[in-house]
DNA sequence: TGTACATCAGTGAACGCGCGTTCACTGATGTAC
DNA sequence: TGTACATCAGTGAACGCGCGTTCACTGATGTAC
């Protein structure tokens, strides 16, 4: 099971890695509920008992995933928010620097595909622990957006509440928008087609926020 | 297996009706992919061969799911659109009117919350078959939602692939909303709160929606 | 540098269990006369 | 209305299989001297 030249650390963490992949591929098909511990190991090849070295069950596995997959989002998010600059009160200037945050968005969901799906799939489909642990996160990660739509000028004035909806609103949509394009694969003209939907997804609701009023 | 005085094709009715029942609430925790057809036999106390005197696998029984969730859906939006009435340009007539939607969507949803949740589960994360389903008749639900927006007064001169855009939208964002509908059970203070934040993430895509130009 | 011992990732046999599916059956309900 | 036969929803035994988990093990890597 090990190459030669590579330390027992580092080929513990070569398996370890295998897992995770092996479980995130095969819970494409019917989610973390439904694939076992020895599919996984079958995948890449150790023996089932083999899996107890790296976790305690499925379940801790599931968790790991859960980080994983926020580290990726996160990331993206981050991405998102350093590569537009600053935030015009201007209509067109506004829409075009959500167009550079798109960008970087779907670049990066290109590679944290996996991760992305993981989460709208484990949200609402994935045993309790583990759908638990991913609402909790994307709850924090829609506090993070609502603060960040709360630096731009034109809804300065919204109630903090109102922030939480709208950030709701546009992770859910761009969720579902997520899946389409990791279901798309790499076929260029439908990936072109979800990004546009995307894009006006977000123009269509940030052009309602740019006129809405938390006071009426 | 029966009751005195019923006939053997409404036993059988029964029994199928039981069937579907349990697989509608076994489905909650991981999705149909991680149900099986002793759990369900169990479920409702027969023996699990006689499971195929109504389907011939779980996933014909998963197709019929299918069927039996979008009808749900659709009577749902056919009194949504018949509570209505006549639909104003005016904004505050407009928004109204969207509430009262809105208000036979919540009522509904509190009957057909299994229904709901089987779609946006399994669309996600349901075995390739019923997902692919579920996603077709997606669709369907939004052209026939896209056709009934396109027939407000302020947004007629929409391109016809906005509307589906537009439609899209509202289906996954309203789809998120049953989801914390049925979590939040019979519990009054969370289903009006979040009654309340489905309000305002359709009156935020809806005044977008009149602002929008397709043309630009 | 060489040797003796410790560590520990991965092995392989074994367990009891729930799985989907087959098959011949039973006995209540339905029907023809 | 009564009898003889047909139908068929549900039964129960049996099958081979994959499951999670236990346990004692092996042998390469790591470490102490």
């Amino acid at each position: 099971m090990s190459s030669p030249g590579v330390s027992r650390t580092e080929q513990k963490e070569r398996t370890r890695r295998a897992i995770l992949d092996a479980a995130l591929s095969l819970a494409e098909e019917g989610g973390l509920a439904a694939i076992s511990l020895r599919q996984i190991a079958k995948e890449i090849g150790i023996v089932p008992t083999a899996f107890y070295r790296h976790f305690a069950g499925i379940e801790e596995l599931g968790l790991t995933l859960v980080e994983e997959s926020f580290d990726a989002l996160r990331a993206m998010l981050r991405d998102a928010r350093e590569v537009r600059g600053p935030i015009a009160d201007d209509r067109e200037l506004f829409l075009a620097v959500v167009d550079r945050s798109l960008e970087a968005l779907v670049t990066h969901a290109r590679h944290s595909d996996r991760h992305l799906r993981f989460i709208s799939r484990e949200r609402i489909a994935g045993p309790t622990v583990i759908r638990d642990a991913v609402r909790h996160q994307l709850q924090l990660v829609e506090s993070e957006l609502a603060a960040d739509i709360g630096r731009v000028p034109g809804v300065t004035r919204w109630s903090s509440e109102d922030l939480l909806v709208l950030a709701d609103l546009i992770v859910n949509a761009m969720l579902a928008q997520a899946e389409e394009l990791a279901r798309a694969g790499g076929r260029t003209d439908e990936v072109r087609q979800i990004a546009a939907r995307a894009r006006r997804q977000l123009h269509m609701v940030l052009i309602g926020a740019l006129r809405w009023d938390s006071s009426r």
